[in-house]
DNA sequence: ATACATAGTATCTAATAAGATACTATTGGG
DNA sequence: CCCAATAGTATCTTATTAGATACTATGTAT
């Protein structure tokens, strides 16, 4: 698979950079390892993407191996999203990129009290 | 500045995002996470990004608070970058980091050796 | 027969980012 | 006077991403 081959044997740190370069990569993680949804449900989280983008999104975390995919034979479909192995593993780095955010948000607020 | 404005009161996971959004700033951040440096050896220490590239990703890190360029006035110039107090927090996220990346690049060769 | 719900696709456009290449400024040393 | 060393700029081109919009498929309920 194309998402696989050029990710091989690269440091750990590009790979993590390759795999998180979605603009809502991120976020999308995040609410998948909060619980597993469906696709209407992960739109109704994160308004400000368009369904195509959330598409696009998704497809690539899977192919990534980051997240999966149960499609339901029923109709109307239902198609649950959920994170696989390696991408509950992530949940550390989410927990520690949640803290910095927060201390970075704060010396931004910091800066603007005094200018 | 234009790039604290727009990301002011958003969620941790989006400013993060955000800050690391540029194709080489986990590498960069990593590198300078080890020692200071000057722009020559930082470059030689990613040979895969030209100059101007570098130089431009330099440039967002240091308006998004991460790093800090120190001038020296001398002939011919010397430059040198650091993490700022923001900069070195952001360190523990690239521990995890390195951590996940490496189980990740793992299951790759996994699925790998059994198609 | 028609409408509805869900999870999409297909196109096209616009915005952003990265990369290649060539050029600049300064000044101490030969 | 000319060169080397360092850290850049300035342009231009290309590639990658994201976003907008309109369309599709299908079984059930009315």
């Amino acid at each position: 698979m194309e998402a696989e081959k050029d990710l091989f044997g690269k440091c750990p740190y590009m790979t993590a950079q390759k795999v998180l370069s979605g603009k809502w990569s991120i976020m999308i993680l995040y609410h998948l390892g909060k619980k597993t949804m469906r696709f209407g449900e992960l739109q109704r989280q994160l308004p400000d993407l368009t369904q195509s983008t959330l598409t696009k999104q998704l497809r690539a975390l899977e192919e990534n191996g980051l997240i999966e995919r149960k499609i339901y034979p029923q109709v109307p479909p239902k198609v649950e999203y959920s994170l696989s192995d390696i991408g509950i593993k992530f949940k550390k780095v989410l927990v520690e990129l949640a803290i910095w955010g927060g201390e970075y948000i704060e010396t931004l607020k910091d800066k603007a009290d005094r200018p």
